[in-house]
DNA sequence: CCCTATATATAATG
DNA sequence: CATTATATATAGGG
């Protein structure tokens, strides 16, 4: 955007990701409002800056009643697809198996 | 944005509702999923459709950390307990590494 | 904060 | 789903 593209990685000068932080911030909780309103759907956006601080919105209701909705929905969604396994794990398993495959390739 | 200006207001017409859902939802996760990555912040994004629909993103770990986080950080008294891995996903784990150290000794 | 040049997002259309 | 004309978002710089 604007005058210089952007790398997709972390800002290192903390002054400049300060400042960008704050613009986009801005930017992102705009259009989570813009996509509620216009499409009539319920959002509950939370962000944690670097240090922690919380900035969090939620369209319709409060985010307690997000956080429970979500609980149920997500119950329901994906309780046997993929539940808990954090992305790591399946990664993970991912890896092994791929091992698993280049090796018996090797043997053969 | 585009060939005609947008009215803040939800949108009637549920094929074009349904199409600019899409699309906005879309450039919405992509914008938080940079927010996180240029900034180092941590996200979570939880949207539901029309229908009730879920979608949902937490930039680093899971929703269920992100929740918990935000409930200690808004202060809320909601203490909420996330379920461990499942034993299953652990015993895949330990199967395939097995397998790959069998694999490696074969090839040897 | 405000501006302005550009990069992006996306409404409308093929 | 791909293209394209415009509307927006925003990086860099006062």
């Amino acid at each position: 955007m604007a005058r210089g593209k952007v790398q997709l990685r972390r800002i290192e000068n903390p002054v400049h990701r300060q400042v960008t932080f704050c613009k986009r911030r801005a930017g992102l909780l705009k259009k989570a409002k813009e996509l509620s309103v216009l499409c009539d759907a319920e959002i509950g956006l939370i962000i944690f800056s670097t240090h922690g601080k919380l900035y969090e919105l939620a369209t319709k209701g409060t985010m307690q009643g997000m956080i429970e909705k979500y609980m149920k929905s997500s119950q329901e969604v994906h309780a046997q697809v993929e539940p808990n396994p954090p992305q790591e794990t399946q990664e993970e398993i991912s890896m092994l198996k791929q091992e698993v495959h280049l090796l018996q390739k090797g043997l053969r």
